[in-house]
DNA sequence: GCAATATGCTTGCATCCGCAAGCATATTGC
DNA sequence: GCAATATGCTTGCGGATGCAAGCATATTGC
């Protein structure tokens, strides 16, 4: 009845959805990106190279190839990315990280780190935050964007 | 850099999105439910009196009231929910479970359970789990609608 | 009592996203 | 080498959802 895989389940999928409203808000209208927007930045800056394929970001982000395609179009023409292909491989479009959407998301991040900080401050401990952060380590290390 | 919220929002909205993805497809197939329709009958199943008004249950599911009026409409023909009005506010119009959809959600209930099982057994030990309950249920713990 | 405001619900519109199809290029089997 | 298959990307379509507007009812201020 009470099974704790369970509650775990519904509490992380009901924590996460509070946090993203919680962020999406005041976060989309400082830096003119969405959450997803700033994601995918994110895992362009940590990576080397600072660029990614498309599918390669598209299962990074847990999104389809189709949505990458729609999402880094409008940066693109904004300047905070451009696209860049294979010598070797004609079908490969590259998703690169400009010098200033570098710029933007190292701004945005520290927006990010600031909300993300009032949400957790409140209710746990430093040493719970270690807690926390190992336990759910668990989850991301296989994944290949872990993003930390 | 690396502070401690940053990253433990992080990887929440990580593991969460990854959870989600690998619920939605089999779960969806076997009992003929969404995850979000699963959590709407939910909310309902552990009401007393079984029955929430719209806005209520928008709340608490953290989606809008349109949502809740378009998801509601489909199971109320399929025999999951049915409508009643308050006789003292006639602007209400209540959410109320069925026999029939208690005894889907109940069915589904198992499912998901046993899915949420296969998810966090092999990651974490059972007192791993239990640490994880307790310090997300400091997040759901002041919201109406914790489902645990 | 009546106007002004608030609340609950629904609907039109725009947006976001995944799926499937289509196209271009690469790799494999023969 | 060439056909068959696989891979990467884009686009059309449909589903889901939030926002704003509209409608009905309740509450408040006078």
């Amino acid at each position: 009845m009470n099974d704790i895989a369970l509650t775990n389940c519904l509490r992380l999928l009901q924590s996460a959805e509070a946090i993203k409203n919680r962020l999406a808000g005041e976060f989309s209208a400082v830096h003119g990106l969405s959450v997803s927007e700033f994601f995918l930045l994110m895992q362009l800056d940590q990576t080397t190279g600072r660029r990614l394929s498309r599918v390669e970001l598209a299962k990074r982000l847990h999104v389809s190839a189709s949505t990458v395609t729609r999402m880094a179009t409008p940066m693109e023409k904004l300047g905070l990315l451009t696209r860049e292909s294979d010598s070797r491989d004609a079908r490969l479009a590259f998703v690169v990280l400009t010098d200033t959407g570098q710029t933007r998301v190292q701004e945005a991040r520290t927006t990010f780190a600031k909300q993300a900080g009032y949400v957790f401050r409140d209710r746990w401990t430093p040493k719970e935050q270690d807690q926390l952060a190992a336990l759910l380590h668990r989850f991301v290390a296989d994944s290949p964007g872990s993003l930390t």
